[in-house]
DNA sequence: TGACAAACCACACAAATGTGTGGTATATCT
DNA sequence: AGATATACCACACATTTGTGTGGTTTGTCA
C-alpha cells in the first residue's frame, strides 16, 4: 500500500489508453525522434487525427506533456512524466512478482550522470592505481570531471603535473597554499607544481 | 600530433562550416527536437533551404548522419559521430587552451551507464553502510541493478533476505551451496535464506 | 432525465517541411 | 583550360503535419 499510494502522489490518473499514448511518446523520444500525431494514431489504431489531439489534450491538462504549436513532432515529456528509475528500499516477498515496497525516490534517467551540463565542458579520466581508494575510487572507474581552472579546499580535482600526467587527487589548502593529496596513506601528498584543471562530478563504474 | 592522428583516424575531415552544421544538429537533439533544414538555415544564416540540403548530403557522404526521406526532423547522428567524452591521458602543457594529448578513447554518453538495455529491467538501490567498501562501493552510492533471479560466482547481486530486506553483497559458491559475503572483513558472511533479485551492473557516484 | 467525460470518426484547410531544378561565384588541382 | 569541390541563392512543388469544426456512442454521476 505504502507503494502504491507514493505512486498515486506523483502521477495523476490516468486511463489506461492515456497510459498507452504517454508510453508510446516516450518509447519513440527515447529510440529517436516524437511521433507526429498521425503516427501515434497509426501506431494505437485510431483513424482519425482528432482522437489524437484529445489524447494529447488529456496529457497536457493532467501536466505530463509540454507541445508547441505548428511545429512538428513537438512533443516533450514534463519532468512528472520523464522517465525515473525507482530507488527501492524493501521489496515485498512471496509473489510471483516483485512488488517494491518503499520507494524512496526516484533517479532521473537523463540527468543520472550528467544533469543539464553542457558536454563541451565535460571530461572523462579512466582511473588507474589505487591512490584514491580511501575515496572509492579504484582501478577501471570513470571520472567524470568538469573543467574548471580552480577548485575549493576537500574536493576531488583532475590535476595536470609537471610532468604532463594527468592524476586525480583531493585538493587541500594548508596556511593559504594548495597541494594534492592522495586517499590512500601509502601515499604521500604533492607539494609540486600543479594546475587544476577541472572538478570530480562523478564516477562511474561498469561491472 | 599524436592526439590529432587519433582523432583523424576516427573522423573524416569537415569543413569549419560543416562542422558547425554538425554541431548545431548535435546541440539541437541533445536540447529535444532534431532540427528541420529551415531552423538549421536560419541558425547559420542561410537564406536557402538548398544550402542547407548541401550540407546534409556532405554530412551524410561522410558517414555523420542519416535522414528518413519525407519525414520531419528525421535526422539522426550515426555512430561515428554521436557524442563520445574523451577519455584522456597526458595533457599539453603550457597553451592557454587544454589540448588532449593522448586519447585513449571515448565513453559513450548515452550508453554511458545503461547501455541498450531496456528501462523496465533495471531499478536503483541507494547503498547504506559500509559492507562493500573494500569494492569500493560507499555509502551513498548509487546502485543500478539488473534484475534477474540468479547470478554467478564472484557476482555482486541485490538479494532479498527473509526480513524483506534487499542487500547488496557478493554471491559465492562453496561446495554447490551459495551465500552472501561482504567485502569488508568487519562483516561475516551470511548463510541465511535469500534470493537474488538482479545483478549489479553499474554505480555511480555524484559529488 | 440531463450534464459531462471518455473515446472515437470524417474531412477540410493551413502551415510547416522536404524535394528538385537550376543558377552564381570562388578556389584548387591536373 | 577543364574538372571538381565548396559555398551559396531563388523558387516552385509535393508531402507531411498540425489545426479546426462538427459529429456519434457509451458510460457515469447527480
Amino acid at each position: 500500500m505504502c507503494g502504491i499510494s507514493i505512486d498515486m502522489e506523483r502521477k495523476p490518473y490516468l486511463t489506461p489508453k492515456q497510459q498507452k499514448v504517454l508510453d508510446f511518446i516516450r518509447k519513440r523520444i527515447g529510440e529517436r525522434l516524437p511521433p507526429t500525431i498521425r503516427e501515434i494514431g497509426e501506431e494505437l489504431g485510431f483513424k482519425s487525427t482528432g482522437t489524437v489531439r484529445d489524447y494529447l489534450k488529456a496529457l497536457m491538462q493532467k501536466g505530463l506533456v509540454r507541445r508547441m504549436n505548428n511545429k512538428s513532432r513537438a512533443i516533450e515529456l514534463t519532468e512528472r512524466a520523464s522517465f525515473k528509475i525507482p530507488i527501492i528500499g524493501t521489496i515485498m516477498a512471496g509473489k510471483p512478482n516483485l512488488a517494491y515496497e518503499e520507494i524512496q525516490g526516484y533517479v532521473d534517467a537523463d540527468d543520472l550522470f550528467l544533469g543539464r551540463l553542457g558536454f563541451d565542458d565535460v571530461f572523462a579520466l579512466r582511473v588507474k592505481g589505487d591512490s584514491m581508494i580511501d575515496a572509492g575510487i579504484i582501478e577501471g572507474d570513470i571520472a567524470i570531471i568538469k573543467k574548471r581552472p580552480h577548485a575549493d579546499n576537500n574536493d576531488i580535482v583532475a590535476a595536470l603535473l609537471d610532468n604532463n600526467e594527468v592524476t586525480l587527487k583531493r585538493l587541500r589548502s594548508k596556511s593559504g597554499k594548495f597541494h594534492l593529496e592522495a586517499a590512500n596513506s601509502n601515499y604521500a601528498p604533492i607539494f609540486e607544481e600543479f594546475k587544476v584543471i577541472g572538478k570530480l562530478i562523478t564516477v562511474i563504474r561498469k561491472y
